[in-house]
DNA sequence: ATGGCCAATATGATTGGA
């Protein structure tokens, strides 16, 4: 079973790369972040017409999770807990069925939080320790667990080209790696770190000044698993060249290979 | 000169992204 994670920065834009891609790397699930746009916006027939399930949390103009499935879905629940109030659509969860019981995966769009500090890296904290009580609950299930998604953390200075640029920012703060390194520390595997410890790696360049070519990039993409999806892990990867094709995003595909 | 962003919005400037 493959599933992959691709921040998309719009869906509406992405129809023609994403589409060309689905039917190269063939995933079995993917989940989506930034799509942009409102459920009865996102173009489902290009991707129901490659064999996909679409489940769909929108929002106008910001943010947006999906998740496309060739398995049908068992349960689809979109919001993360912990606050009422919180109306951004930043969490999509489903369950699929598979021979020998359940997979659960999250499409996970965790906030920005820049300027730092800050009313909006309050709410990037805060954000993270829901998650991390959500996935405590979660890992009772010893369920295999798959939490993809733009985490928008960088975990450790090798997930950086230049560290010393990013000192200060929201993605990079000693608190935002604490809290990352507290989430995987309940029990999660960085399904990339599992298969390679090479600095260089990176999920996402900027637009600007040529930060591909001189390849100016951080790893922010992440797919964590529970030790149940953790001894299934095959393989993982990042579609790197898909940054350098037609009409990119400005994140790449993250994708992981498990022997389900 | 030694650089140049992209997407959405009742749009032509502003906001957010990272």
């Amino acid at each position: 079973m493959r599933i992959a994670t691709f921040n998309v920065n719009s869906i509406r834009q992405r129809v023609e790369p994403l589409t060309r891609w689905l039917k190269e790397r063939a995933p079995d699930i993917v989940c989506l972040q930034e799509i942009k746009c409102v459920d009865d916006a996102f173009p489902r027939g290009p991707f129901a017409d490659l064999g996909y399930n679409i489940a769909v949390r929108g929002q106008k103009t910001y943010n947006g999770v999906a998740l496309l499935s060739k398995l049908p879905f068992d349960e689809v629940k979109s919001g993360l807990p912990g606050d009422d109030a919180d109306d951004h659509a930043r969490f999509l969860e489903a369950v699929v069925s598979v021979p020998n019981g359940v997979v659960r995966v999250a499409s996970i769009y965790l906030p920005n939080g820049n300027p730092a500090p800050g009313e909006k890296y309050d709410y990037k904290l805060a954000w993270m320790d829901r998650l991390i009580d959500f996935t405590r609950a979660r890992l009772d299930l010893e369920e295999p667990l798959i939490l993809a998604g733009d985490f928008n953390a960088i975990p450790a200075p090798a997930d950086v080209h230049d560290p010393k640029l990013w000192e200060g920012d929201a993605l990079f703060l000693p608190e935002t790696r604490a809290k990352f390194r507290a989430l995987s520390q309940l029990g999660l595997v960085d399904a990339v770190r599992a298969v390679s410890d090479d600095a260089g790696l990176y999920t996402f360049w900027d637009y600007q000044g040529n930060a591909f070519s001189k390849n100016n990039g951080i790893r922010i993409d992440h797919l964590l698993l529970s030790p149940p999806a953790a001894d299934k892990l095959a393989q993982a990867g990042i579609d790197r060249p898909m940054r350098g094709g037609e009409k990119p995003s400005d994140h790449v595909p993250v994708w992981i290979d498990l022997d389900i």
